[in-house]
DNA sequence: AATGCGTGGCG
DNA sequence: TCGCCAAGCAT
């Protein structure tokens, strides 16, 4: 892969994202990366303003409450990333004296960071020469060095190495990973790619006639009538309300199938993300100034 | 290793 | 319409 060629087209072409103008802070970089986890830039892109203006560190976002915390993430989906980021946030205020780590086996370390993020730190926030690898880029390997229509079972050892035998020995590195991933978001996307505009002069995908992935049947989870969808809805009803709700509040959402109302409901309260007062009403932990730690944040 | 975890837009 | 997909992580 001729990584100038790529870079040359990201430094023309690339979306103008507000996480990657040079005066975001790490930790600014970190939330976005927290929150585009399964979850599409144009939904990000006004939570994310929001939340750094809000809290632009991480002792900041460790003294909201875990509530407001949930409240700012609002729809942007799976909201134990709300809860990972907080409980991320205390660690790096209380251990890390306010300073995101910059080195991946600490990062690893921390609530919420995997693999991708940890190295998307390093890379993005620090200027690391490290391979950062997420699913536009293991798309973009499979296609323009392998030749293949999709990329294979993610291995990250694998899939590390990979992309580490093409990242630029110069200080161009964490250029050349965003372009990797902007090239795979806009560019070589999963349906419908738009070879036409590709940037590469070589991809052994086109090389090789485009031949047709194997029909890997990776299933596709369902959503409608699933316990998410259930703790969705309970997490709504919760979000617009400041004070505890009563049960029959929560009950009406979902009347189908009240065994599956309550499992989703003990699920939420086992995630730490709800809890009950004494009374037996419902709120987002740390709703009330006295419930703050009930949830363990 | 396979599964659970939200949400909404698009073809 | 509805299946598919979107910068993953934890267990």
């Amino acid at each position: 892969m001729n990584s100038a060629e790529l870079v040359a087209w990201y430094e023309r072409e690339r979306r103008d994202l507000p996480w990657r103008d040079p005066s975001v802070s790490a930790w600014q970089i970190l939330v976005s990366e927290f929150m585009l986890q399964q979850t599409p830039v144009v939904r990000v892109l006004p939570r994310w303003l929001e939340w750094v203006d809000r809290w632009p560190t991480p002792s900041a976002t460790a003294a909201a409450s875990p509530a407001d915390i949930l409240r700012a993430w609002g729809k942007l989906g799976y909201p134990r990333r709300a809860k990972r980021l907080h409980e991320c946030a205390a660690v790096i205020a209380t251990e890390h004296g306010d300073v995101v780590p910059d080195d991946v086996q600490t990062l690893l370390t921390l609530p919420g960071v995997g693999s991708y993020t940890a190295r998307a730190i390093a890379c993005f926030a620090y200027g690391q020469w490290v391979p950062v690898v997420d699913t536009n880029v293991r798309r973009v390997v499979a296609r323009a060095v392998q030749g293949l229509a999709d990329a294979g079972a993610p291995s990250a050892t694998r899939d590390e190495a990979a992309v580490a035998a093409l990242l630029p020995n110069d200080e161009s590195t964490p250029t050349f990973s965003a372009a990797l991933m902007e090239l795979g978001a806009v560019v070589c996307t999963a349906r419908s790619p738009r070879c036409g505009i590709c940037p590469l002069s070589s991809c052994a995908w086109r090389s090789a006639g485009f031949p047709a992935g194997e029909a890997v049947p990776k299933r596709v989870q369902k959503y409608a009538g699933t316990d998410r969808q259930v703790r969705g809805r309970l997490l709504d009803v919760l979000r617009d309300s400041t004070t505890p709700v009563q049960r029959n509040a929560l009950d009406v959402v979902w009347l189908t199938d009240p065994a599956q109302r309550d499992r989703a409901l003990d699920s939420l309260l086992v995630d730490g993300l709800v809890e009950q007062t004494e009374d037996g009403r419902f709120a987002l932990c740390g709703e009330g100034d006295d419930a703050r730690g009930a949830c363990g944040a």
